[in-house]
DNA sequence: CTGAATCCCTTCCGATACTG
DNA sequence: CAGTATCGGAAGGGATTCAG
C-alpha cells in the first residue's frame, strides 16, 4: 500500500486506451473510485451531513442516525478518522468521553454532501410517482402477457383437438 | 423477482418525537433515506456520472463502468428506470438495440453527483495522506503498546522468580 | 445484443458478549 | 461511555446458462 501520492491526480488515468477524456476515470483500481464508494456509503452520508453543525459524542450519533448498529458507527468513524475526514478527540475523564468533528477537509465534503441530501428532500416526490408509475406499467405488462399465453394455450389445444 | 425489493413504503416522516427541525430527518423508514441509499450506490453513481453527455447502449455501459457484472448493471439500470432517473429506449432491430439516457430528472441529479465526483478528484492526494499518516500511527501505537506488554510480562516474570 | 434466471460463494452486518 | 471480538444469518454479487 505505498502511498505513492503524486502532486498530479491522473497518476491511475493512463491513457494507454483510447479512453475519453473527457471523462473520468471508471476504472476500478482507480483511486477515485476507492474513495467514492467509502464516502457514497450509507452511513458515511449521514454521519457527515450530521457533524455539521456541531461535534457530537459517540452515543449522540448512535441516536441521531437511527438504524445504525454499534459496530457500524464505529467502524464508519474509523474510516472518515482515517480518511482524514473527521477528527476524534478523547476527554480524559470519567465517564470516558469522545468527540468527534469535522475536519476542514470534512467540512467541504459536507457542502457537497448536503446538496445531494437537499436533491433528495426536493425530488421524493417526483421519484415516488415515477416507482409507482413503473409499478403499475409492470403489473399492467405481466397481466397482459399472462392473457396472451392464455390465448396461446387454448388455440394450441384447440388445434391439437382437430388433429385428433 | 424474489429478491426483496418491497421494503415498506412511504410511511414515514410521522413528527412524534422532539426532533430537531433544523436537521433533516435521519429516521430509517424515511423515504429520503430509502432514495439516499439507492443513489448513493456504487453503481447508480457512476451509470448516472456516464450518461450525462450522451446515450449509451447496454454494452457499451458494461464496458465504461470498469469491473461490474452484467447482473448488477442490469439491476441497476431497471432501478433507476423505475425511479425515474434513466430512460429505456428499445429500438426494434436485429440485433436488438437498447439506449439509456438520463431523463430530465436524473439530469439535475447529475450535477450534484458530479460535484461529489469532482471533489473526490480534487481532494484524492489528501485523503490518501491522512490514510497514510494515520496508518503510520496505528503501526506506531501497535508497537508501542507490544513493547510495553512484554515489559510487564518480564516484570511479573522476575517477581514470580522471587517468590520461588 | 439485451437481458432474465439459477447457482453458489463471499462479504456485510446486526446481535450479543466482553473490556477499559 | 466507548468501544472490540465473535458468530450466524442475510444480502451482495460473479459466473454461467438460457431466452427473445
Amino acid at each position: 500500500m505505498e502511498e505513492g501520492t503524486s502532486p498530479s491526480l491522473g497518476n491511475c488515468c493512463d491513457t494507454d486506451q483510447d479512453y475519453d477524456v473527457r471523462q473520468w476515470d471508471t476504472r476500478e483500481d482507480c483511486e477515485v473510485r476507492q474513495i467514492l464508494d467509502r464516502i457514497a456509503d450509507k452511513w458515511s452520508l449521514l454521519v457527515i451531513a450530521l457533524l455539521d453543525r456541531r461535534s457530537l459524542r459517540f452515543t449522540e450519533l448512535r441516536r441521531a442516525v437511527d438504524g445504525v448498529s454499534q459496530r457500524m458507527l464505529a467502524r464508519t468513524l474509523r474510516q472518515l478518522e482515517r480518511d482524514g475526514l473527521v477528527s476524534r478527540t478523547v476527554h480524559a475523564a470519567v465517564p470516558p468521553r469522545v468527540d468527534y468533528e469535522l475536519t476542514p477537509l470534512g467540512a467541504t465534503l459536507h457542502t457537497t454532501i448536503r446538496a445531494l441530501v437537499d436533491w433528495t428532500e426536493q425530488h421524493q416526490n417526483e421519484i415516488a410517482t415515477a416507482r409507482a408509475a413503473y409499478d403499475r406499467r409492470e403489473v399492467a405488462d405481466r397481466e397482459a402477457q399472462d392473457r396472451e399465453t392464455a390465448r396461446r394455450d387454448a388455440v394450441a389445444r384447440e388445434i391439437l383437438a382437430g388433429l385428433r
